[in-house]
DNA sequence: CGGACTCTTGATTGCAGTCAACTAAAGTGG
DNA sequence: CCACTTTAGTTGACTGCAATCAAGAGTCCG
C-alpha cells in the first residue's frame, strides 16, 4: 500500500479507476500552485482564452452565463475535485463565466501537460474520461430538470444529486451538508424566480424531508425526497455500477441496513 | 488538393481543424457499414451498454430520457455528421436513449478504433475535441435556454442554431432547411407543451420572421430572429472565431453584403 | 373507410414571476 | 459606537405565461 495522498480531484478519479501510486503523483504533479478567490470573483471571464484548466480545491463555483436582458443562468456548479472544463480541448474562448460561489481555493492544470499524462498511462486516460463522461451526464440531466420538473422537484432532485457527489468525497456529515448557495443562486441555477425558491423550500421543509438553514443542508428522508424528485443515481457512475442498481446504490451511500 | 471525400462527419471535422487526406481517409476508416432505422425506432436503449458510438449520417436523431411520470425531454438533437456520444470513453451504461426522429442512416464508430485514430494523429485529435468541445457548448447553451428563456425566445433560439449548424453542411438553401421535428418532438425539446409550441410559432410567423410548414422551414429575418431570441453564435465556434465577432459570422452565414 | 397522427383553436386552470414591504444580519464609515 | 447601507430571507397580493382539457379539421396509411 503506498501513499495515500488525498485530495479531492484524486479521490473522484479513484471512484472510476483504480490509479497506481505512479498515476496517481503524476497527476498530483499535473496541479499549478494553490491559488485564492473571493466569493462571486470572477475566475476566468466569459469570452476570454481559456489556457489552463481551473480545478477546484475547496469551496463552490459555477460555470454561467449572462443574457442580455440581464438574467443570469448557472449551467453547472462545481464542488471540491470539480475540473471546470473538458480536459483534452486546446485552448480556447470561453463563451460562459467561472464564478467563485464561495471564497475558493482553486488550481490550474496545463491543457498541454494534462494530455501528455492522459497518453502516458491507461489508467490516468480512463480515470479522466470516466470523469468527463460523468461531467456530461450531469449537465444532461440538468437539462431533464430544467425541462420537465417543477420548482420542487428540482430542488429535490439537486439535493439528491450533490448529497451523492458530495458523499464520495467523504464531505456528508450524519446525512448533511455544507450548503453555501444563496437562495438567489439557486434561482439561477434552476431557472426560478429567488421569491419561488423561498416558497418551494418551505414546501420541502414542510413535507419534513430537508432542513435548510445557516449554509447548511440536512436531508431527513432521502428516500422519500428521492421518489418525489424522480432523482435516478445512475448518471453519477458511483461505483462503475450497471443501471438502476438504484436501490444498492442508496444503501451503501446512506449508510443504512 | 487531394481527393475530397463528401461526408458529414467530414465536413463537421474540417470546421475546426485542416485534416490531410491521409487524415480523413483514416477517419473515414473508422464508419462501419452504414445501417438505417425507421422515424420513433431506437438505436440504442437507456440502460444498455453502449459499445459502439453512433454517428448520424442521414437524418434527424435525438438524446432524450424519459421520466417515471411519462413526461419525456429531449436533451440533444443529432444532425447529419453528429456524434451521439463522447468519443474517447470506454463502453459504458447508457442513462438516456438514443432515438430516430426520422428515418435515419447511421454508422458505428468502434470506441477503440478511434482512441487509437486520435492519437496516432495530432490533427485528428484535435479535430475530434474540437467537435466534442462545441457538442458541450451547444448542451450548455441549451441549459440557459430552459432556463431563462420564454417559449417564443426558445423556439427562436433553436431556429438559429440549426441554421447554423445547418448551413456549416450545405444543408441550407435559400434561406430555407428541412425540419423534420413535429410540434410535439418540439415541445419534449424545448420542455413546453404542444400546445403551446403551436402557439408560439404562431407568434414567429405573425412578426414576419419565420414560416414554417410541411416540414420546411424558412427564416425571413435572421438578424431579428437572432435579436429577439437573444442568440449569440459565438458557442457554435463556426469559424475558431473569437467572441462577439457576431456580426461578421452572421454576414458569412448569410451570404450577405 | 376507420384509425392514428398532426395541427389548430378555444376555454379554463394553475404554477411561477413580479411587485412590494418587512425583518434580520452583517458590513461600512463618519 | 452608532447611523447607514447592503445582503439574505420571508411573506402577501396580484399578474401572466404556459399547462391542461377539449374539440374539430386535415392528412396519411393500412
Amino acid at each position: 500500500m503506498g501513499t495515500n495522498i488525498v485530495h479531492p480531484f484524486l479521490r473522484k478519479l479513484r471512484l472510476g479507476t483504480r490509479l497506481s501510486a505512479e498515476d496517481e503523483a503524476t497527476v498530483f504533479g499535473l496541479l499549478k500552485p494553490y491559488r485564492k478567490a473571493a466569493s462571486h470573483e470572477i475566475v476566468q471571464a466569459e469570452g476570454t482564452e481559456l489556457r489552463y484548466l481551473p480545478l477546484i480545491v475547496e469551496g463552490w463555483a459555477c460555470c454561467s452565463r449572462m443574457l442580455e436582458n440581464g438574467k443570469r443562468q448557472i449551467v453547472s456548479l462545481f464542488v471540491p475535485g470539480d475540473l471546470c472544463e473538458p480536459f483534452g480541448a486546446s485552448p480556447h474562448y470561453l463563451n460562459h463565466s467561472i464564478t467563485a460561489l464561495t471564497p475558493i481555493t482553486f488550481s490550474a492544470i496545463s491543457m498541454k501537460e494534462i494530455g501528455v499524462a492522459a497518453r502516458s498511462s491507461p489508467r490516468i486516460y480512463e480515470a479522466l474520461w470516466g470523469d468527463l463522461l460523468k461531467t456530461t451526464a450531469i449537465e444532461r440531466e440538468f437539462i431533464v430538470s430544467l425541462g420537465v420538473r417543477s420548482a420542487v422537484e428540482r430542488l429535490g432532485h439537486l439535493f439528491c444529486e450533490l448529497h451523492l457527489r458530495l458523499n464520495a468525497l467523504g464531505m456528508v456529515v450524519d446525512r448533511g451538508y455544507n450548503f453555501p448557495l444563496t437562495q438567489t443562486d439557486l434561482g439561477d441555477a434552476l431557472g426560478l424566480s429567488t421569491v419561488h425558491v423561498n416558497r418551494s423550500l418551505k414546501e420541502l421543509r414542510k413535507a419534513g424531508w430537508i432542513s435548510l438553514s445557516e449554509r447548511h443542508l440536512m436531508i431527513h428522508d432521502f428516500k422519500a425526497l428521492q421518489d418525489f424528485s424522480f432523482f435516478d443515481p445512475a448518471y453519477l457512475h458511483l461505483n462503475g455500477m450497471a443501471p438502476s442498481s438504484r436501490d444498492q446504490t442508496l444503501l451503501r451511500t446512506m449508510g443504512l441496513p
